[in-house]
DNA sequence: TTTTTATATTCTCTGTTGAGTATATTCTCG
DNA sequence: CGAGAATATACTCAACAGAGAATATAAAAA
């Protein structure tokens, strides 16, 4: 009852927001991924994640600096549904399957769900790599 | 290729038009019968229908005066899973139910799936009543 | 042919939506 | 604490969407 199906519907009626549900129709990911794989300015992501968010489609946790979005971890039933059938409906379709294939390489390295792939490489969390390299 | 997803998904965020395309998931229904199960102006319905007709979400065919609207005949998958997803959300939602007990209770006494049950009780193609009541 | 009924189209108005720019907030690291 | 990275929010603007009123079209009945 908490989501209605026309919402679902008008949160899935835009194309950068359809994209990006289909995505954590596959796994949880965190801002920056969707940067990277939808290819769009920040702003943009962030505002769409935003409305999600406020239409309970999606749901996030903080992951140190970065905020992982994923689907709702009780999936209301319209959801669900529609969630299901979205994937059904991508599998065939170029521009759906081109986004999983740039989200399996933008998640290469990544050990779980975390975002901690996305750290630009400054002797942060990693666990044996090089400590001297400041920047480049 | 025909249908677009996000075509789809675009006329299915209006709850007007997702009401119209729960009931054609059903049956095919002529523009009066809207009128009444909805509740809605002539103008309203029409623009709604006329969204779906230039999307491709619906066909007409004409059965004398009045306009009979269906899904396409030869379904493109989305739209079939689509459908098939709708049905199975608003089984469990009051208004979706109450629009399909106003559709039987619209459809009674029709023949086939055809609109001759939208006549005005006008001495018309009714099989053998008073042919005298002129009007009212 | 005139009237009536069913449906579509045009116009106008108003509210919403999506994009972009700039700015703010919150972390992490040094 | 101060710098920088990740993300969010506020503001503005142009485009679009949906509602309603009036009008047009087309078929049927008289």
């Amino acid at each position: 009852m908490a989501v209605k199906l026309l919402t679902v519907y008008k949160c899935l009626c835009d194309e950068t927001r359809l994209r990006i549900l289909h995505l954590l129709s596959h796994r949880p990911l965190c801002v920056c991924h969707f940067q990277k794989i939808l290819n769009a300015p920040q702003v943009k992501i962030s505002k769409h994640l935003a409305y999600l968010r406020e239409h309970a489609l999606v749901e996030t946790t903080r992951e140190g600096a970065w905020i992982v979005y994923s689907l709702p971890s009780k999936l209301p039933p319209e959801l669900k549904t529609n969630m299901q059938c979205l994937q059904d409906c991508c599998r065939e379709s170029a521009i759906y399957r081109a986004d999983l294939i740039r989200m399996e390489k933008a998640l290469a390295g990544c050990g779980g769900p975390l975002a901690a792939c996305c750290a630009k490489p400054r002797v942060k969390a990693a666990s044996s790599q090089q400590p001297k390299t400041a920047k480049s």
